[in-house]
DNA sequence: CGATTCCTTGAGGCATCTCAAGGCAAGTGG
DNA sequence: CCACTTGCCTTGAGATGCCTCAAGGAATCG
């Protein structure tokens, strides 16, 4: 069996020309921290593994690449050869739609993976691009592939992985399909808090890293009704917002439907 | 290496009483009629597969399952055991938004496999409902794991159709985020047609198997709103409609943008 | 034949978008 | 150090696309 020689269908083992800086694993910029010893090990790829699964990642010996605030990992079209694993920093994932406009799809923070759209036809169908300087794991796909057959657990972390990306981009689908603007924003910051929490920060008070109007663009509305509902949720004593530092997130409050709130 | 094991982290191998009927595979039915010489066998699970690998797939002796129109294979919060891939007939995918709404968030014809939302949490997220009488491939997740440590090409294929589902929703969550509704209509309409088509029936001319209402839960509009648009388009003559009867489609005046059409 | 379901069409309301103006903070060059 | 630019955010006012509410027609079914 030889799980590499069919790892991706379009351009498996071709190094081809990015539009980007040079892919990090080729110019080996630093070995990663073990995965076992890595401080997001739970919320990454290690996260669903039996004991000792982590060390089986260290082999792999990912590297590291550093990415400047604005500067993209990959971008829509290029090949795909790596996941990446956000470590530092956070970072947009943006799609362009038939009409040619630009949409948000997700925000990504430290020990999310980025890359499994890629999949499917060899080819990123986003562009990854970081909303301040951030760090990413390297991951070569092919060598997970090819840890995948040797490693209990491996397989179904991936997967599960994919998997809990589908639910996700449901739950962002019924957001879009029939939530108001309050809602939007609310559930944006519910998750956005949840996440932050995972990671050792304050649910209730963080710092956005990104624009109004990134915000906007991933909740399908305009910058400046992302701005009013901002203004109209401190006004009701939900939070206090000043530009991106957002405090005192009253969760309940915002995990409430509006019509039951004291107005 | 006992990949079954880990098959599904919630509930993996613990048969659970389900809220609707039976599942089929308990049952055995009917055995189904091998992939290899299946109709569907390019467009489903074999696709990807090196030649010889839709064999492998035949010792797994999916069993088939009968679906009445407003049936469903399976509920959401059902614990997950079974991927569904459909035969014959179509299916709504629903989800529950945290506010109680139902929400379409697929649609499935001959050909399309259904569960891998459910992978993640061991339970499914969506209920699956016949939009006509049909009939589904009920496949046992952990023996298609099992196989996938033995079959070269089988974990590619797996992963690559969940990526496909991932690649999908970006498609929808663009079309939710930016689109009004005639280019929501237009999509939905073109998307059907290339299905249609990919399945040997006309890309112009076919019956919708769902109800406004479903098409407007799936787009994000109402059913008053979905009516209205196809009226327009067939002023427009764009297509001929009657009831769930569309015909006559102009493919390429759907997929212009709405400016540029004489009006 | 009545009940039910689904579709179509109309009229009015409203949430959000569009367009516009101005403020604030950070960066840049003289 | 200050004038200027630039990017981002906020707020207002008016326009509009879609929703809501309502009525009626057509097909299906018991």
């Amino acid at each position: 069996m030889h799980p590499a020689q069919n790892a991706v269908t379009v351009q498996p083992l071709v190094f081809v020309p990015s539009t980007g800086p040079a892919p990090g694993a080729t110019q080996h910029p630093a070995p990663a921290p073990a995965c076992s010893t890595c401080r997001h090990k739970d919320l990454c790829l290690p996260g669903g593994l039996p004991p000792g699964g982590a060390q089986d990642l260290d082999r792999l010996m990912f590297s590291r690449r550093r990415v400047r605030r604005g500067e993209s990992v990959f971008r829509e079209g290029d090949a795909f050869r790596f996941l990446h694993a956000v470590r530092t920093g956070s970072f947009k994932c943006t799609a362009t739609s038939t009409d040619g406009g630009q949409q948000v799809t997700a925000f990504r923070v430290a020990g999310e993976v980025m890359g499994f759209d890629a999949l499917a036809r060899g080819r990123h169908t986003t562009t990854a691009t970081a909303l301040e300087d951030a760090e990413v794991c390297v991951i070569p796909y092919t060598q997970l592939l090819a840890l995948s057959a040797r490693s209990p657990g491996l397989p179904q972390v991936l997967s599960s992985l994919m998997s809990r990306e589908i639910v996700r981009e449901h739950h962002l689908m019924m957001l879009l399909g029939s939530m108001n603007a309050e809602e939007r924003l609310a559930a944006f910051l519910l998750n956005m808090s949840r996440r932050m929490q995972a990671r050792g920060f304050s649910a209730t008070d963080f710092h956005l890293r990104m624009s109004r109007a990134e915000i906007g663009s991933y909740l399908g509305l305009t910058l400046e009704t992302v701005s009013r509902t901002f203004s109209g949720f401190q006004h009701h004593g939900l939070l206090h917002v000043d530009k991106k530092h957002v405090r005192d997130l009253d969760l309940d409050g915002l995990g409430s439907p509006v019509g039951a709130r004291e107005h």
